[in-house]
DNA sequence: AAGCTTCTTGACTGAATGGTCAAAGTTGAT
DNA sequence: ATCAACTTTGACCATTCAGTCAAGAAGCTT
């Protein structure tokens, strides 16, 4: 038989983690890695193997041996984040103190933003191109998401307990804002001059803004 | 609110380029036209020529007779879009009643990114690929601009016209809720479901959020 | 150490892509 | 109508890029 079969794709329905040696474990981090720092950067598009390979630290062919294809590296790269994209706002509590809740949850994506911009980046660069290889994730999970946490927030303001805002605008702010300091780094940084962090003073700033908008 | 003026098309008045036919003028509002939609759906990497130039009606080394090159369109886009960028804040006057400006700064570069939606993703994609072409234009034009209003806005915090604020962040909230209802259209759409303006509600949720946030 | 499996790579391939060029077609002023 | 300047294009070129392949190197297990 020619070549042993690539143990790359992640077999359906069976255990998603087959026992992996240390070294296919050690070279998919790297992979993964090296193609978030290239991805992030410039695209799907923009993107080349060879820059990725060369970043792992791998020779290319090498790197198809762990991944079919671009492709392939980028769902899983895509994969490993949704989960934790989701995180902060499922944390948003129905029973908890709403301005609290609000303000926890916008602080969580804030401080996500600050630990992981390549992971915003690369979000904001497929949703920027219409968000093909994310489409079944947005318009199923993230929405149904949000459809529940927004009607959370509906029942605070109709029971006044905090301003009377639209739901989905609240959230669709909260990550605007958030984001933006990870995705518009550049931007900031050139319009402030260096040596200043992109975040300095947003917490604050932020904090202040919602607790603002949500006082009854 | 009147839509804003239409990104500049040619400058009448001084010409580095001799007296341009009606040919020559329709084919590069054309192609311009074209490469705009190309450009801000699929970044600078992801757009190609032939793209362009089938959108645009022409064959492509039709087009390179207009343009030298790829980098050239690009640039030649960037250039007529950068003075219309600038004008809502440009616009944004000291000797008015400081809510009334910031409110119509805010609500004019709402405006533009929903009539120009496709120049804000241009934009966008610029800035999160580390704004290598814009970075000029940032760190000069609208670093000043921003600088010189921020000082004007800083004033009216001091003055107590306004609530105390931190007007960089002031600037930058305006940016990125405004212009992530361009940017992020796909994934607002997906959540909110079809049938739906991406800037529906966008206006009174924005003018609430802002009369808050800066009354003194 | 033997023998099997897992890793790694140099050399390729075919398709895209940015860009060139000379020749052909079109336009407009005289 | 003529002719020079302007516009258009088919054919082509060099490079880049995703992906293949077969053979060799390195690990593991006994």
């Amino acid at each position: 038989m020619p070549a042993p079969r690539p143990p790359s794709a992640e077999k359906p329905g069976t255990l998603a983690k087959p026992a992996r040696s240390r070294i296919q474990q050690r070279n998919r981090q790297r992979i993964l890695d090296a193609a978030l720092e290239v991805f992030s950067n410039h695209g799907f598009r923009g993107a080349t193997l060879d820059q990725i390979a060369a970043e792992a630290g791998l020779s290319k062919p090498n790197l198809l041996y762990y991944f079919d294809s671009k492709e392939t590296v980028h769902r899983a790269l895509l994969t490993r984040l949704l989960d934790d994209w989701l995180a902060p706002l499922r944390k948003l509590d129905p029973s908890g103190a709403p301005d609290v809740e609000i303000l926890s949850y916008m602080h969580r994506k804030l401080e996500m933003s600050r630990a992981y911009p390549r992971e915003s980046r690369l979000f904001a660069n497929e949703i920027l191109q219409g968000a093909p290889r994310l489409e079944g994730f947005i318009s199923t999970e993230l929405r149904a998401l949000v459809d529940e946490k927004a009607s959370v927030i509906a029942a605070w303001a109709r029971a006044g307990r905090i301003a009377p805002i639209d739901p989905h605008h609240l959230i669709f702010s909260i990550w605007a804002l958030t984001q933006h300091y990870a995705d518009f780094t550049a931007q900031i940084d050139m319009i402030r001059g260096p040596g200043h962090d992109p975040f300095e003073g947003a917490g604050a700033f932020l904090d202040h803004l919602y607790k603002r908008l949500l006082a009854p």
